[in-house]
DNA sequence: GCGATATATGAACACATATTCATATATAAG
DNA sequence: CTTATATATGAATATGTGTTCATATATCGC
């Protein structure tokens, strides 16, 4: 893959500096499977209340209207790419947010929806 | 769906708090969506290249190593949710970023990135 | 008008993914 | 040990999605 631009419209010394930039693709993979795990309503659904308690597997197939099992697919995606943890009480485990960044990129793309309804 | 706990973990005026404070389908389905379109490894290389420098379809094409359809292809995702707009010059097309918030969700995602990688 | 070039698009295909159903596992109570 | 309950998991299915191929559209120069 030549670095040429074929528009002539980037010098080339400016073209290789920015295909330099790019991320290398471990990182691109990882990024696109960190969107890709918000880019389904029922996640979306179960992160936004996790985001203001704790729940247990049941409730929150209540509070989102879904099978308990189709839930639990769905907290096993979360848990694997470390967005909630667990605790076991009994036979209950209860689930919880387990990282910083959710409610920031929560309140981004919101802001983002805000402005595509302009 | 009833609001009441079954877990009794959370008192029932909160979990109706909870449950009334859920962003209505469509909010979500459009959250979901937007977060979507960063979900696809191709799609955020274009957007990287994009936020450096305009480009026109065949540079973006050579940039990231996919063919012309699959760009154009893409394009037209990105397009659709205004994360990029488009001026023709002739026959050529250039793509430029088209949304303020493309490089703070970058940069959040990145941050992720980081701490997961401690 | 014609040909050349850049981009867009539709159909086909392969692959990923969300849900459901049935069932397995784990813990607690008796 | 048996039963009941909460959760997890595997298989099956339906739907969604990214890429490729072939082709259409649009613009420019002649």
């Amino acid at each position: 893959m030549t670095a040429k631009c074929l528009c002539k419209s980037v010098p080339d010394a400016e073209m290789r500096k920015i295909n330099k930039g790019l991320p290398e693709s471990e990182t691109i993979d990882y990024l696109s499977d960190f969107f890709r795990v918000f880019g389904d309503s029922t996640r979306l659904r179960i992160l936004y209340f996790l985001s203001r308690h704790e729940f247990c597997v049941a409730d929150l197939a209540i509070l989102t209207g879904m099978q308990q099992s189709a839930v639990s697919h769905q907290l096993k995606i979360l848990r694997l790419h470390r967005l909630v943890r667990s605790r076991r009480d009994g036979t209950t485990i209860y689930y919880a947010l387990d990282d910083l960044h959710v409610q920031k990129v929560f309140d981004i793309a919101l802001e983002h929806v805000k402005e595509s309804f302009k």
